[in-house]
RNA sequence: GGUGGGAUUCCCGAGUGGCUAAAGGGGGCAGACUGUAAAUCUGCUGGCACUGCCUUCGAUGGUUCGAAUCCAUCUCCCACCA
């Protein structure tokens, strides 16, 4: 068994356990950079490491239209290709079906997309995104769903569901390589009882792990997290699960408690580029704000990234003020260090069975005033 | 010294009698961003007691019902010629 947990918190569903994969181990819960095109913008794999990333991302739909799979191949996979040592998932190219919706056409096999880049046509569906998946050679394999769209009345949402269903079923039959693990994903949209009917037609296929999916799509964290509180635990206890998509530090927190063990969120990098720095409690500060043109603190008093050791927001400010890249690189390295400093300090609380505490001291400063 | 060209809102730059507080860029300011079509996108950007009024298109003075736009003089800038 490849997922083992080392601890479960008194009070809740959260627990502190550990993924063990071909290029490494994963102590959970853990936050997973994205890293679509086989890169994490912005950010070097040296970086990445020494932020104590333990495992990124990487996109089926991306990776097939630039560089194809016959340049993977013959590079080895995202291992071989990106010099990144540890594991990679790779996402199946499912989100893309949500997120590219005015560019491609669903059918039962899978769905027709016009490139985003020169309009060519590519087909992808379960056959072709394990297919993909294996010449990526990556450590987990997402199976190919379809991210439902929100908001999706009813019927469209249990439509998606069976179609999921199909797709993963499928997906599930197709071949990997030696160590490649496979998860299935769960939909049903904000409605319970298609949660519930998904998650039970899901794990029926036995996969290595399991994901919530069809959150962060546009519907209300009191939603999403209602989602969470229905099937989060209800997912099998020994097998990892993992939140697609999520996301805000306060929410990953939630959903640790509601017994999630991974997470990805594009939030730290892309903020980070846009000028939005993460701080430890949670909260956001606009460093590119004209009131820090003069703040010479850092971006966050006591952080110990190597942004916040060595430049002031005033720097931050400047740099992208007048459009300096390294404004972009410093800014994504301080957010992704809140994010895995997060995921660091709750696997800490959950190994010393202090969580309960940690999450009301978070809380605390999340919705309280101090801080800035 | 001569001849031409030009001065527009923070900057560049459209605009040659009313539809012009004045196109479009840039800059500035603010907001958004959740399995990345995103180093992106959106909004605002003369003032105010703001369904309207006031101030603004180098300066001053004219023409006209009405001028950034036409005329005169002046100031400054550019090009070429001596």
């Amino acid at each position: 068994m490849s997922f083992e947990i080392r601890q479960k918190d008194s009070a809740t569903a959260a627990r502190r356990g550990k993924l063990t994969l071909r290029r490494g181990v994963v102590e959970t819960p853990v936050f997973m950079p994205v890293g679509t095109r086989a890169s994490v913008k912005a950010v070097t794999p040296r970086t990445l490491e020494e932020l104590g990333a333990q495992i990124i991302l990487g996109n089926t739909y991306h990776l097939m239209l630039k560089p194809g799979m016959e340049l993977m191949n013959l590079a080895g996979g995202l291992n071989g290709f990106t010099g990144w040592k540890k594991p990679f998932l790779t996402d199946s190219g499912g989100f893309q079906v949500f997120s590219l919706a005015n560019l491609r056409k669903i059918t039962p096999d899978g769905v027709q997309f016009a490139s985003h880049i020169d309009g060519s046509r590519h087909f992808l569906g379960p056959r072709e995104s394990m297919a993909i998946q294996r010449a990526l050679d990556s450590d987990i394999v997402m199976a190919f769903d379809e991210c439902t769209p929100y908001p999706a009345v009813r019927a469209e949402a249990a439509k998606s569901v069976d179609l999921t269903v199909r797709w993963e079923t499928m997906s599930r039959e197709q071949p990997l390589n030696d160590g490649q693990q496979r998860f299935g994903i769960v939909q049903g949209s904000v409605y319970e009882d298609l949660r519930r009917d998904c998650l039970k037609r899901i794990t029926a296929l036995d996969f290595d792990g399991y994901a919530i999916g069809g959150v962060s799509v546009g519907e209300s964290e009191p939603e999403m997290l209602m989602v969470l509180d229905w099937i989060a635990n209800e997912l099998p206890q020994e097998k990892a699960r993992y939140l697609m998509g999520v996301g805000t530090p306060y929410q990953m927190l939630e959903a640790v408690a509601r017994g999630v063990d991974m997470f990805d969120c594009v939030m730290p990098t892309r903020l980070g580029r846009h000028g939005t720095a993460f701080l430890s409690n949670g909260r956001t500060l606009p460093v590119k704000a004209a009131k820090y043109a003069a703040d010479f603190s850092p971006v966050e008093e006591g952080c110990e990234c190597y942004c916040c050791r060595n430049f002031t927001r005033a720097y931050l400010r400047h740099l992208f003020n007048v459009g300096e890249i390294l404004a972009v690189m410093l800014l994504s390295m301080h957010n992704l260090h809140v994010f895995l400093n997060l995921m660091a300090r709750i696997r800490h609380a959950l190994d010393e069975g202090s969580f309960g505490e940690f999450r009301a001291e978070f809380h605390r400063r999340y919705h309280g005033g101090e801080d800035k």
